[in-house]
RNA sequence: GGUGGGGUUCCCGAGUGGUCAAAGGGAACAGACUGUAAAUCUGUCGGCGACGCCUUCGAAGGUUCAAAUCCUUCCCCCACCA
């Protein structure tokens, strides 16, 4: 590495960008290469080209894709190019990493049908206008068999079964499929295909983003340095934040549902939060801990943080009011969902004598008149503020009421 | 190609003629306690205006008073050997 021939503005430039792209990065690989890079894009003014992809096998971006997108709008912010792949066959054949099945596969309609909301998603976070997105069909609808055959014959599948979520399938004897083995090459082969100077991922991502390397290299094209993040955990606390799961926190998530869901996430994992996914430096992040000492105000001080990001100004203060409103003091929110007698005619419930278990059920507050009462059942539901104790409860709509089912669910009735 | 083992309610997984809407665990939901945290305890966990009725144990048929359990065919999966 020639750090000795760079000119002085450019070294400082580079220690300046270096800075950046290094924070809260696990792994940026090779060092030197990146730099070298980073190095030739400042002297001669040209743009790294930074790729990440996102397979749509669910319909939301939510706070973990958000980790690495970040990471992205930092390189755009250095003035780097932003390259985002919708892996929309990628998704077709589903990424095994840190998998010990085979996952489920899903249709190409399932996947377009996600991956639109993507592009919008990823907007909230992005500069559309500095990113390029491209979808990985366009370049594998048009691969022929030979093609494939010339990408598959560049790695050898003993490297492929090295990984440790492989490995273990194999010790465990659990199946692994042909077309699983295909995936780090076709993410690989996106890195030829868009000519990525870096690319970035989970740390559970580091096998696919290196093989990118091989590949790349295999196509004579220079190969891409690597930057891997931290894996955000999920509402639970334990596990990946992921769709699937359904403990995540979606980027376009309404204020009160964001609010909550990042109250429900474990004490220890508000710090994570606040790093992976907020702007909130480590010193800030270190006087907030000095200004809110019970974990909980920690806690609200993140909910507040994240609904401000991704809604109006001012959201993150209202949403934390009303939740304070509602649970704190166990008052009703501001506004909840309402039907009027006449709308309820329409569902064919009568306002004059309302079957509560039905009226539950066609509210949708329930999955089914079964659920509805056993949810009376077990103290759940409440008119008014009154518990309702009767299975069979009839009352007839006369003035405003406020129906109560479970926590968090609520319906005002309207004469 | 051969041999053996399987497909059970959201998931894992018992059940091999009636006592099975189906053990147990997990997840989930609700209740208590709380800070809508964690931990813990309790309840629920196919559907139905409901001490009864209806639909479920890969699919379709059959035997039987009675089938998740037996028989037939079919579909799918897995392991081992080649």
């Amino acid at each position: 590495m020639e750090n000795t021939a760079l000119a002085p503005e450019v070294r400082a430039e580079l220690d300046r960008q270096w800075e950046i792209i290094r924070d809260k990065a696990v792994d940026v690989l090779p060092e030197d290469e990146f730099k070298a890079k980073l190095a030739r894009s400042i002297s001669e003014n040209k743009p790294l080209r930074i790729k990440q992809g996102f397979d749509p096998t669910s319909p939301d971006i939510h706070l973990g894709h958000t980790v690495g997108i970040r990471k992205l709008k930092q390189f755009q912010d250095l003035g780097h190019t932003i390259i985002l792949i919708v892996g929309d066959y990628t998704g077709l054949v589903g990424d095994p990493s840190g998998r010990s099945a085979t996952r489920p596969q899903l249709s190409y309609d399932e996947i377009t049908k996600n991956a639109e909301t993507y592009q919008d998603q990823f907007f909230r976070v992005l500069e559309r206008s500095k990113c390029e997105v491209v979808s990985n069909g366009d370049w594998f609808k048009k691969m022929s068999f030979t093609d494939i055959m010339n990408l598959t014959s560049r790695y050898t599948v003993a490297r492929i079964l090295e990984r440790d979520d492989f490995a273990k399938r194999m010790q465990a004897n659990a199946p692994i499929s042909v077309h699983e083995l295909l995936y780090p090459l076709m993410q690989a082969y996106d890195s030829v295909a868009i000519k990525a100077d870096v690319e970035i991922g989970g740390t559970d991502q580091k096998f696919n983003l290196l093989v990118g390397r091989t590949i790349q290299e295999a196509y004579g094209i220079e190969p891409q340095c690597i930057l891997t993040m931290p894996i955000l955990v999920g509402t639970d606390g334990h596990m990946k934040m992921s769709k699937s799961l359904g403990n995540y926190i979606g980027v376009d998530d309404p204020p009160r549902d964001m609010f909550g869901k990042a109250m429900s996430i474990p004490d220890g994992a508000t710090a994570q939060y606040f790093q992976l996914v907020t702007d909130v430096e480590d010193d800030e992040l270190g006087s907030f801990v000095q200004q809110f000492p019970h974990p909980m105000e920690l806690k609200k001080k993140l909910g507040e943080t994240l609904v401000d990001m991704y809604h109006e100004p001012g959201s993150g203060k209202s949403a934390r009011e009303e939740f304070e409103r509602m649970f704190a003091k166990k008052e009703l929110p501001d506004d909840m969902p309402e039907v009027t007698g006449a709308a309820l005619k329409e569902m064919e419930v009568d306002p004059a004598s309302i079957y509560l278990v039905h009226l539950i059920a066609k509210m949708k507050m329930s999955k089914s008149n079964s659920e509805a009462r056993k949810l009376i059942q077990s103290n759940s539901v409440s008119l008014d503020g009154e518990k309702v104790t009767d299975v069979n409860h009839e009352f007839s709509l006369t003035a405003e009421t406020v129906l109560k089912v479970g926590k968090r669910r609520f319906l005002r009735l309207i004469p």
